[in-house]
RNA sequence: GGGCGAUUAGCUCAGUUGGCUAGAGCGCUUCGUUUACACCGAAGAAGUCACUGGUUCGAGUCCAGUAUCGCCCA
């Protein structure tokens, strides 16, 4: 590094601009994050980086989280491990999808206007710059990842692993299709999984229709939040037990408008009114209309009666009679074509007009929405591919990975009894989202993995539509019969296998193809016989799930040799960083899927679960929303150490944390809290443009402005984001910076140190609390309390080493070359301890240090690498630390403590010396301490207090009687209240303490050692109470 | 409806198995530019630990309930 070799470059204050890129540029020439996998197992550390999204560039939430990640890196680095931190992004389908087309529409272009090769192109263009922007940000931020490793979830290495992947569990039978009611979005056209789909609170209406029998003895009355589905509807069902139903047995509707005969069934689903706790019961009539096609629990009424299952509408959400509708009347055709919208509003009407609307009451109730268009989510039939979550191989494996203390009763058997590796391995903290995890497993349900995009991994399937011939049973089979005479059924190859799926209804059988990778021929062979692949992809957990193993060259490493010997070195990982949502949409799926590849392996050990960070509103910052403040900016205005230190200290086991966001005024560089707005959807965010406040009729674009499309111009330039947050941050770098400089100015000839016994108290307490800080630090390390290593260091920079350590020793530093050297070594150690934290000016400094000479003293050996971040952890033997220079530093800074106190209550000035009064060994200690004393408090003399004189002031500590020696500038009136108020806290005190003390359960059943406690601490308030008394007299 | 959290100083939050007079940072008041640092130093004021019960010698901490807020799942 440039800068180093001349303290001359240490300026006044530190500045993170000028340093953090020459930092990077070492951190690279060195290979800093280059993890060569070593022959040993137990020398590795590794972590795998949840890749963001190509969707847009990162936020703070991104930024607490990889922040704690390289702190893990970096700490474990120090500690002498293999590490490997593997980075990467995500390809992110459908919202990278939605970008990319909300660009082209901005340009004028839509998706479906290109091919598909075409618009993919696109959106590898735009993931191309964001995944540049991406890991720039994680560069700088000071990520210490494994570059040359970087991967992409649709890169080639990635590829393979989702294409074997799929492949094996089609072949396992763990993957298939099937007509379901899936999730649909009908303005992204594309099906959701279950956690895709937002429940929101809407008020809706609840509407009551009558449906006339057949026999024309009257009608049923059905109650129904979407009236626009009685088009689909194909029975109407009551509760077996229900007071009408023996009437009603065996009847049947005529369903309005469609004029369609449909059966009266009976199934105990249906909620009579009025009747049990359910609050539906309030409005409900008793008749249920049944909609298979177009409600979930519709769908399995219809299973369980055989019903028919008809859909009226189309994917875009529209009134259809082309996907499934076929007996639709003249009535009903005014209908087809509508939105579903319109169609409710216009089938209420026709009610209204035919007198068959009842009633229609208020109903607030929660709708599924589209995580991604959040619009209303459409149960929807369809052909969808499915993962058999819930089969035992995955879901019980998932479970049983659980450690046994943190799983609630016992995990399900194995099906073939042995116990497998990464049983039990599998740990939360905090441990309650444990629950979490455990409760999704015994909940699971299929999960719906085929989605209908362009971008994404392209489901290997090949299908082709044959008429049915021979006597094949209906439904899915797992293999093609012997002698089957239909395309591919009879060509044997490891790399293909070939399922049917039967339809007797339309006489035809479908021939499923799956391919492994690498198998061009068999492609082309499939294709030549007419079949065609499969056009949907892949929901992007499918290869997210794979990322601990795609990413280390599962399955075929020899593939791609730059990962050979990852996947043995490296998985599983360590641990697994990440928010608490993630934890059933990708945890889950992780930990299935590696165990079942990798023969019960786990894909990491433990997990951590950090906040959340949210706005100054407490909503949560996030890509979708447009509230992301860029970290870049925080760098900017704070430095990069002020933002991971403030990253860490926010990082508690409960809370979410709130960080209120100011802009910077690019007119002025003036911060101020900007004006808001809500959105459509009820979020407060910065209006896109402000007004500079302090330059006149200047504007200026927010963040959220470029996200709802106003581009910075020159006149009107982009605001940066910046928090008040992280002031505490930037003064600590700058504090530890001036500490540093004014530290190293003071070696100039350092001596080692061969005895500890030789240091003076103030050497030994800081060693003390460097070893004791250290200690603290690895245990928190290891339950990933990442606030608490913030704490101890701030207090161990600040409290201990500036406002103590550098203090005591500024009397006799100078003079004595030892002292130097144990300063000397307590920088070097302290930079180790913070380094994780803040790696750039822990790293600048270090660089100066280390050009100081050797460092280290008995029980502390340092160890140097090439830069701080290759070097060790500090090496601490027990004898380093020394309890009795703690207790006695504790007396020396209370005494100072108490003495600025009367200074201060005295207002004695600043500059003026005064003298301590003080007796037997407490005279001793502070005679030998006077240099301390005078720089700390002004003490220039230390005497014996039975030669005190009038005028003095007198105060105690611990029992022990001082006095201050002021030489007439006593206040005596300001004296007697002091000594008052202190009397009056001390009758307080032996009042509690009195009575704790005669309370005969207290002494009976506390543990010995704090009654013993107690009745010294009375003893002491005793006799401070007794002298304060006397000096209260003799003011009197 | 089920689960998990939160409620502590004006603000943002710590408080690891119950144990001295409940802490920090910011802000506020007073003082201070003494050669590391004003992105600083010294001192101070400020809290019924949401509420109600219970367990205990002892509860911010454990248990039950109430209120308000948040998240996840159905």
């Amino acid at each position: 590094m440039s800068t180093a070799h001349s303290k001359a470059s240490l300026d006044r204050s530190y500045s993170p601009e000028a340093f953090e890129p020459k930092v990077r540029a070492l951190w690279e020439k060195c290979r800093l994050g280059h993890a060569v996998p070593p022959e040993d197992r137990d020398s590795c550390y590794s972590i795998v980086i949840p890749p963001p999204n190509v969707t847009a560039a990162l936020h703070l939430g991104h930024a607490l989280n990889n922040t704690l990640q390289d702190i893990l890196a970096r700490f474990h680095r120090l500690q002498g491990k293999h590490v490997l931190w593997m980075p990467g992004t995500d390809h992110a389908g459908i919202a990278t999808q939605t970008v990319v087309e909300k660009r082209l529409l901005r340009e004028g272009t839509k998706r479906t206007d290109m091919e598909r090769e075409a618009f993919i192109a696109v959106a590898q263009e735009w993931k191309d710059q964001y995944e540049a922007i991406i890991l720039g940000q994680l560069r700088e931020l000071g990520a210490s990842c494994d570059w040359e490793r970087a991967r992409f979830t649709m890169d080639e290495v990635c590829a393979a692993a989702v294409r074997h992947a799929f492949f094996r569990l089609f072949a396992d039978g763990l993957i298939e299709r099937g007509k379901r009611l899936v999730n649909w979005d009908p303005v992204s056209g594309t099906a959701l999984a279950d956690d895709e789909v937002e429940m929101e609170q809407v008020d809706g209406h609840m509407w009551y229709l009558q449906y006339p029998l057949t026999d024309g003895s009257g009608h049923v009355t059905v109650a129904t939040t979407r009236p626009e589905t009685m088009l689909g509807d194909t029975a109407v069902a009551m509760h077996p037990d229900d007071p009408r139903a023996a009437s009603l047995r065996g009847q049947s509707v005529r369903l309005p408008i469609v004029d369609r005969v449909i059966p009266i069934v009976e199934d105990e689903y249906v909620i009579m009114p009025g009747k049990g706790d359910d609050p539906k019961a309030e409005f409900a009539t008793g008749f249920l209309k049944v909609t298979p096609a177009h409600d979930p629990n519709d769908w399995d009424i219809g299973q369980r009666h055989d019903l028919d299952i008809i859909n009226v509408m189309a994917p875009d959400g529209s009134i259809s009679d082309r996907h499934g509708w076929e007996d639709v009347s003249d009535q009903a055709k005014a209908f087809v074509g509508l939105s579903r919208e319109a169609a409710r509003e216009k089938i209420v009407d026709w009610f209204h007009n035919a007198g068959l609307l009842e009633h229609i009451r208020d109903y607030t109730h929660s709708v599924g929405h589209s995580y991604r268009s959040h619009v209303p989510i459409e149960p929807y039939l369809s052909d969808q591919w499915y993962v058999r979550v819930t089969d035992d191989r995955l879901c019980g494996e998932a479970l049983r990975a659980m450690a046994t203390e943190q799983h609630e009763g016992k995990a399900p058997a194995r099906e073939n009894a042995d116990a497998r590796q990464g049983d039990g391995q599998l740990r939360f903290y905090p441990s309650r989202y444990s629950r979490t995890f455990q409760q999704w497993h015994e909940n699971l349900r299929d999960w719906c993995i085929s989605r209908q995009l362009w971008w994404g991994h392209r489901i290997p399937v090949w299908t082709l539509r044959c008429p049915l011939q021979g006597d094949l049973p209906d439904g899915p089979l797992s293999a093609a019969p012997d002698g089957c005479s239909l395309p591919m059924c009879d060509h044997q190859d490891d790399a293909l296998c070939v399922r049917l799926t039967v339809d007797h209804a339309e006489n035809t059988v479908t021939v499923l193809a799956c391919v492994d990778r690498g198998r061009p021929d068999i492609e082309e062979m499939l294709s030549n016989a007419g079949f065609e692949q499969d056009p949907d992809v892949l929901d992007t957990w499918f290869s997210s799930a794979l990322w601990p193993m795609s990413t280390m060259g599962w399955p075929d490493p020899a593939a791609f040799p730059e990962t050979i010997g990852l996947l043995d070195a490296f998985n599983p990982t360590d641990v697994l960083c990440t928010a608490r949502e993630i934890i059933t949409l990708w945890v889950s799926r992780m930990v299935m899927l590696n165990r079942y590849f990798l023969d019960g392996r786990l894909p990491f050990t433990d997990v951590t679960i950090h906040p959340m960070v949210q706005d100054g509103h407490g909503q949560k910052m996030s890509k979708s929303l447009g509230n992301g403040v860029d970290p870049r900016d925080i760098m900017h205005s704070h430095g990069t150490d002020a933002l991971r230190l403030i990253m860490a200290k926010i990082a508690t086991t409960t809370q979410d944390v709130r960080l209120p966001v100011d802009l910077v005024d690019p007119h002025s560089g003036d911060t101020f809290t900007p004006e808001t707005i809500t959105t459509e959807a009820g979020h407060i965010v910065a209006a896109p443009i402000q007004q500079s406040p302090s330059v006149n009729d200047r504007d200026m674009v927010t963040v959220y402005g470029t996200f709802v499309g106003e581009d910075p111009t020159d006149d009107r330039p982009l605001a940066k984001n910046t928090s008040s947050q992280f002031d505490a941050g930037r003064n600590f770098a700058n504090k530890l910076w001036n500490a540093a400089r004014f530290a190293m100015s003071k070696v100039e000839s350092p001596a080692p140190v061969d005895s500890l016994d030789d240091l003076c108290m103030a050497d030994r307490w800081m060693l003390t609390r460097l070893a004791h800080t250290s200690a603290h630090l690895e245990n928190a390390m290891s339950e990933y309390r990442f606030n608490a290593m913030a704490d101890a260091l701030y207090d161990l920079m600040w409290r201990d080493f500036c406002d103590w350590y550098l203090e005591a020793i500024k009397p006799t530093v100078a003079s004595s070359p030892q002292q130097q050297h144990v300063l000397l070594t307590v920088m070097d150690a302290m930079l180790r301890l913070l380094h994780p934290l803040c790696p750039y000016v822990t790293e600048v400094i270090w660089e100066h240090v280390r050009d100081l000479g050797p460092r280290g003293v008995p029980g502390l050996i340092l160890e140097d690498g090439d830069c701080l971040a290759q070097s060790r952890w500090p090496l601490i033997d027990s004898n380093l630390a020394c309890e009795t220079s703690i207790a006695d530093t504790q007396w020396l800074q209370r005494l100072v403590a108490e003495i600025r106190r009367i200074r201060s209550e005295n207002e004695i000035p600043s500059k003026a010396e005064v003298g301590l009064l003080a007796a037997g060994d407490q005279l001793k200690m502070a005679t030998c301490e006077l240099a301390l004393l005078t720089n700390m408090c002004r003490v220039d003399r230390v005497s014996d207090i039975q030669d005190c004189t009038t005028g003095s002031i007198n105060f105690t500590l611990d029992g022990h009687k001082y006095a201050i020696d002021a030489s007439g500038s006593v206040d005596p009136e300001a004296e007697r209240a002091r000594l008052q108020t202190r009397l009056d806290d001390l009758n307080k005190r032996i009042a509690g303490l009195n009575g704790r003390l005669s309370n005969a359960a207290y002494v009976e059943k506390a543990p010995a050692h704090l009654v013993e406690e107690t009745r010294g601490q009375l003893a002491t308030a005793e006799a401070d109470h007794t002298a304060t008394t006397a000096a209260l007299e003799a003011i009197t």
